[in-house]
RNA sequence: GGGCGCGUAGCUCAGUGGCAAGAGCGCGUGACUCACAUUCACGAGGUCGUAGGUUCAAUCCCUACCGCGCCCA
């Protein structure tokens, strides 16, 4: 606990954020704060909060995403825009569907189809309040700012008429339709699935070789082709080679006969054939291979049905094959194939294989009766949009990203067989063909009056959330929301779900606002655990935010999440990055309570006071750094932004700035000097607690309201600017102190001299630089734990039992009576003089050539001057005190 | 096959066409120095993947290669 003595006053030796959090954002919340209004002298700065799932609590990686998303939020506020963070969840249509189905399964022993869409329906709702309601909480526990008032989840009253009136719109304008297309059809969900929700994975397989006999060519005439799926046999239509394949150009024409259900098929030649593959005839299934159906579209090839969506083979595989599941139907085909003697070979064979994303079954490809979004017309927009700059990825390569996927993208299948998510809004009628999408509800067919029934289908989760930066806003309705806020200023998110969801949320909202939705799409990587995998459930590696918080604050998670990452890259979670950001916590608040505990108690902040020379050089510093950060901020690099804020605070601030300062509190000081010093503490305080806020908003508020003549919230207070402080007028000489403090201290530590231990040190220099050490006696003395200084002609006589350093045009001397060691001493400054000299010469070696001094900018060539100066300097000073020591 | 990336200190990662390349953690030495041992001081440690090229100057730009990863087909 607190070792604190008394007089310290209530503030604690180290900061604890459970103190402190929950209070803090509370404050927020009553101030209102996170509320974002409609000012119209205001300029409005949106973020739309990517809704996270419904399907289960918050990971690290949503901690990433809505960090980013805070920093830019509070960064913005402060500026003085009318910030917005819409805040919201996604009903995740398919995942969410399967967690409800499990637990069902596991507490009750029921199937959704016990219970009836209805009762499922609110069993999910449930479950809907309950972890909704947990995110939510979970990220008030990380400090985020949003809106919660506003507060959407994708199957709102309000969302649910944007989609369908969107759905209705993209009907009547021909870019949907209804039809039997090739589709990956999901086994374990028993639903449709887009492109996009289909993994692949390589996996080791057998091709079979198998022959079918032709029978027109001869007796014994045959063709063998090569699958890698036997079972999809049964349902061949054709065999086909390449039309420039000479070893197969006299069979085609002829017919095939399929063994096993000795169905005569066509041998044809088509383009599309690769002769490199297998034997360079492959079969052809149009009703369960993609490619198939597409020369089966082409050359009108019948369509039959082996594999039904269960996965197991219909009536028309045969009644040997008839409901096996299509695995076991494999390896029956595969020995009967064997029996018959019709299998040439089996070569072993990797190949890709479509998984579900959502529960890794292997997916099958068949035609069904699906809804579809046509992209032809609808991606060009999108694609000119990144093109032309309207939108800009960050990273750029992103947007390169983006512009490969939208040049092959493809029809986006819609529906579902699902219960959870928004219904299709079609009716079919039962007495004629009619088809009504409406709006609202029709009671009867259009056509003919008769009676209507819902297609039971419900629509992809993505087809809501690509409305979400404008029906959250109230659209379609001609909101003021819309009108103020939209269009969205910058979306931020992980690079996994640009084509599920940016791209979709890009093309809708040209097609139905007419405008892009934001235009900044800031991309960052995946949190991976320590070793680099990916987290997951099934490794039991994930990181629980919360967790991080209890132990750690909030503050320390979102420092953790930031420092040292950069956009687009990956980051692996280490816990030691997590303690990393809670110590700078504690600097911070040390660094306040330092302050606070010197402060007079008749402090007056906007008294004027007469800087001293490092007062003005810290003063000088934080403006550099402000500007630093606004560079930053502006390449979205919040990782520099908080590395920039971390090394002023800690390394210049706290390790100079303030050890300076302690030498102005004592008594016999000046009131005028301690005034100055107290002013400084508190403005530089003050200007890195504001910088510092949007990435640590606890420890920051807390101690802000702590600081003097604090009425407001720091949450509200304003960002800062570089003219707000003094620049630092021209050389301070902090430079030379620092450099002969630093020198001194190297001295100490080679002869193992404790901090605590006085020394005398003798420093010659010349009568500039002397004049600088003179003015800085004190802060010399206590910085390097000096107690006689002597400051003396270049000239003058050094003594010899004595360590010797170079500090700029500065000799330190350490005299140490009867302590040196005289060879190691000269050993130890050989040593110094051979770095010097070999920088010496290279630098001399730059300045030499005269191509470098005419074409390099006369910067460059006047630092190089300097340097070189320099060198020569220490060089000699070396030389001299080693001839001194007879070395 | 097409596209994108990565390779910098023991580990994980920043960074820049030009000062003697940085951080966190780890490591070594010393210190309970009156804000903080969640600290302080000092230190060791890098041919910035390899080979070429452009340039006055390359870790950074270009080319090839080697190794690793991801996305799409």
């Amino acid at each position: 606990m607190s070792k604190g003595k008394a007089g310290e006053g209530a503030l604690p030796t180290h900061y604890n954020p459970e103190d402190v959090e929950e209070r803090i954002y509370r404050t927020w919340e009553e101030a209102g704060s996170f509320r974002a209004e409609m000012d119209p002298d205001a300029t409005p700065y949106t973020i739309m909060m990517p809704p996270p799932n419904v399907t289960s609590n918050l990971h690290v990686g949503h901690a990433l995403d809505n960090t980013i998303q805070d920093v830019l939020i509070r960064k913005h506020r402060m500026q003085g825009y009318e910030a917005l963070w819409q805040p919201g969840t996604d009903h995740a249509g398919i995942a969410t569907q399967h967690v409800v189905s499990a637990r069902l399964a596991e507490e009750r022993g029921l199937t959704r189809h016990d219970l009836g869409r209805e009762a499922f329906e609110r069993e999910i709702w449930k479950w809907k309040e309950v972890y909704e309601a947990s995110i939510i909480n979970q990220m008030r526990r990380l400090g985020f700012s949003a809106d919660w008032t506003r507060t959407r989840f994708t199957m709102d009253d309000g969302l649910s008429r944007a989609v369908r009136h969107v759905f209705v719109n993209l009907y009547r304008d021909g870019h949907i339709y209804r039809g039997h297309y090739m589709i990956n059809w999901c086994v374990g969900c028993s639903t449709a699935l887009s492109d996009m929700e289909v993994e692949h994975e390589e996996r080791e397989g057998g091709l079979y070789y198998v022959a079918y006999p032709v029978p027109d060519g001869g007796a014994d005439a045959s063709i063998t082709i090569a699958t890698t799926r036997p079972e999809t046999i049964l349902g061949d239509t054709a065999v086909a080679v390449h039309p420039d394949d000479e070893r197969f150009s006299h069979l085609v024409g002829m017919t095939a006969v399929v063994p096993l259900v000795d169905r005569p098929i066509p041998i044809i030649a088509d383009e599309a054939v690769d002769p490199e593959f297998g034997t360079g005839a492959v079969k052809i299934t149009p009703f369960h291979d993609p490619n198939d159906f597409e020369m089966g579209g082409r050359r009108e090839l019948e369509r039959v049905q082996v594999i039904d969506e269960a996965g197991r083979m219909t009536e028309a595989a045969g009644e040997d094959y008839h409901g096996l599941d299509r695995f076991e139907a494999r390896e029956k085909v595969v020995a009967d194939l064997g029996e018959l003697g019709q299998l040439v070979k089996v070569e072993k064979h990797t190949h890709a294989v479509g998984e579900c994303h959502r529960c890794h079954s292997v997916v099958e490809p068949l035609i069904s009766r699906q809804w579809f979004v046509s992209m032809r017309e609808l991606a060009q927009p999108a694609i000119d949009v990144v093109r032309d700059g309207r939108v800009t990825f960050v990273p750029e390569r992103f947007g390169r990203v983006y512009l490969n996927w939208m040049d092959n993208i493809r029809d986006w299948c819609i529906s579902r067989q699902l219960w959870w998510g928004h219904r299709i809004p079609a009716w079919y009628c039962r007495e004629c063909d009619e088809i009504v999408v409406a709006e609202e509800d029709p009671t009867e067919c259009t056509s003919c009056g008769g009676s209507l029934v819902q297609d039971p289908d419900v629509l992809d989760t993505w087809f809501s959330s690509a409305l979400w930066p404008f029906s959250t806003l109230g659209w379609p309705e001609d909101t003021p929301e819309m009108d103020y806020f939209f269009p969205t200023d910058v979306l931020v998110t992980g690079w996994d779900i640009i084509p599920f969801w940016v791209v979709r949320m890009i093309f809708s909202s040209l097609e139905h606002v007419g405008e892009a939705p934001f235009h900044t799409v800031l991309i960052h990587g995946l949190v991976l655990d320590p070793e680099g995998r990916k987290m997951s459930k099934s490794l039991g590696n994930g990181v629980d935010p919360l967790d991080v918080v209890d132990k750690y604050g909030a503050d320390a998670l979102r420092f953790s999440l930031l420092f040292g990452n950069s956009p687009g890259n990956e980051m692996r979670f280490f816990w030691e990055r997590v303690e990393a950001g809670r110590n700078f916590s504690n600097k911070i608040w040390n660094a306040c309570r330092f302050t606070l505990m010197n402060l007079d108690a008749n402090f007056n902040p906007n008294e004027p006071v007469d800087y001293r020379p490092e007062d003005r050089w810290i003063l000088g510093r934080l403006a550099e750094v402000v500007a630093e950060v606004e560079g930053d901020f502006g390449d979205y690099q919040l990782g520099e932004v908080l590395r920039s804020i971390y090394d002023f605070a800690w390394s210049e601030f706290c390790d100079w700035y303030i050890e300076m300062a302690k030498i102005r509190f004592a008594d016999d000081v000046p009131a005028e000097s301690r005034r100055a010093a107290h002013n400084t503490l508190v403005r530089v305080l003050d200007g890195i607690l504001r910088l510092l806020h949007p990435v640590m908003p606890f420890v920051t508020e807390e101690m802000w309201s702590a600081l003097p003549e604090r009425t407001s919230l720091l949450i509200d207070a304003s960002w800062p600017e570089a003219t707000e402080y003094p620049p630092a007028p021209g050389d301070l000489g902090i430079d030379i102190l620092r450099d002969v403090v630093r020198t001194v201290r190297n001295l100490r530590a080679e002869v193992n001299i404790p901090p605590s231990a006085r020394i005398s040190v003798i420093c010659a220099a010349p009568p500039r630089t002397r004049e600088v050490l003179q003015a800085f006696g004190e802060q010399l003395a206590g910085l390097a734990g000096i107690e006689d200084l002597d400051l003396v002609d270049e000239t003058l006589q050094r003594p010899t039992q004595a360590l010797a350093g170079v500090a700029g045009d500065v000799q330190v001397f350490m005299p140490l009576e009867g302590v040196i060691d005289l060879p190691r001493e000269i050993e130890r400054l050989e040593g110094r003089l051979e770095e010097a000299r070999s920088n010496l010469s290279r630098s001399a070696g730059k300045l030499d050539n005269e191509d470098f001094v005419n074409r390099a900018p006369a910067e460059v060539v006047q630092r190089e001057r300097e340097r070189l100066a320099d060198l020569e300097k220490e060089v000699e000073h070396l030389e001299i005190r080693l001839r001194e020591l007879g070395g």
